[in-house]
DNA sequence: CGATATACTTCATCTGTCAATGTATTTCTT
DNA sequence: AAGAAATACATTGACAGATGAAGTATATCG
C-alpha cells in the first residue's frame, strides 16, 4: 500500500528545496532521487512536480535556466537562491516541530489515573 | 511562529479519531485537548473541525448523538465505530511510515564521496 | 446588563494534487 | 530501419481539504 500523497501535501516544495541545497538539478533527476531515497516507496506525479517549480520560482526561492544542449532531451535546471536557503531552513525546523506535534496528537494516552 | 496548518492537512481526521479511541467526545472538548496536548501550539479552526466530523460520519468511522440536556450549550457527541478503529490503526501506521519518508527526504546528504 | 466562554453550523473561496493529454528526443531491441 | 521504452518538460480542468466570515444559542462572570 503506497503512502497517500495527501499526507505529504505541503511538503513537496521543501523536498525539492532540500535537493537543490546540494546542487542544481532538474525535474526528472529530482524525482529519481526521491524514489531512490525512499526505496521506491514514493515519487511525485509529474504535474505536481512541475507546478511546484512554478510556485517556487514565483516565490523567488529558485531560479531556472536551460541546460547545455548535450545529448538527450533538453533539461530545465533549477538553482536555489539565498532566500530559498533561508526558507529551507525555516521549513526544516518546522518539520521537526510538526513531528513532535503529530507524535503528541496521534498517540493514545495510556494513563487515565491522574488528571 | 505557529505551525502552518497546510503541513498538518490530511491529519485532521486522524487526530480526531485518536481522541475518540479513548472515549466519546464533542468538538469543543476535542479542540481543547488538542491545545493541551500541544501546549497551546496548535488548535483547529472551527470550520475545519466540524467539516471533519461530517466527513468521518459519512465514511462510517464515527457516529453522532446529542448529549443529555444538562446545563450549558447543547453538545453533539461522537463515538468511534469498529470500522473507525481499524481506520485509526491504518492511519497510525501510515504516520510512522510518513515520518520515515520525510526524514529521508528533508535531510541534506553530507557524504558526496561514494556514489 | 454587557462581555466572555461554551458550543455548533453553513457557505464561498483558496490552494495543492493529479488524471489526462500533448510535445520532443534518445536509446534499446529486433 | 521500424517500433518500443526511457528521458524530459508543460498545460488544463477537476477535486478535496482548510478556512475566513457570518450566524445561532446558552451560561457565567463582573
Amino acid at each position: 500500500m503506497p503512502i497517500s500523497a495527501d499526507i505529504l501535501r505541503g511538503h513537496t516544495d521543501t523536498i525539492i528545496l532540500t535537493q537543490l541545497m546540494e546542487k542544481d538539478s532538474y525535474g526528472y533527476e529530482i524525482n529519481k532521487n526521491v524514489q531512490k531515497r525512499t526505496q521506491g516507496q514514493y515519487e511525485f506525479k509529474e504535474a505536481t512536480l512541475y507546478t511546484a517549480f512554478k510556485r517556487l520560482e514565483k516565490s523567488g526561492w529558485i531560479t531556472a535556466y536551460w541546460g547545455e544542449d548535450g545529448p538527450g532531451a533538453r533539461r530545465r535546471y533549477y538553482a536555489i537562491t539565498e532566500a530559498g536557503r533561508d526558507e529551507w531552513k525555516r521549513r526544516s525546523e518546522e518539520w521537526q516541530k510538526t513531528r513532535e506535534l503529530l507524535d503528541a496528537l496521534l498517540v493514545m494516552e495510556e494513563n487515565h489515573e491522574s488528571n
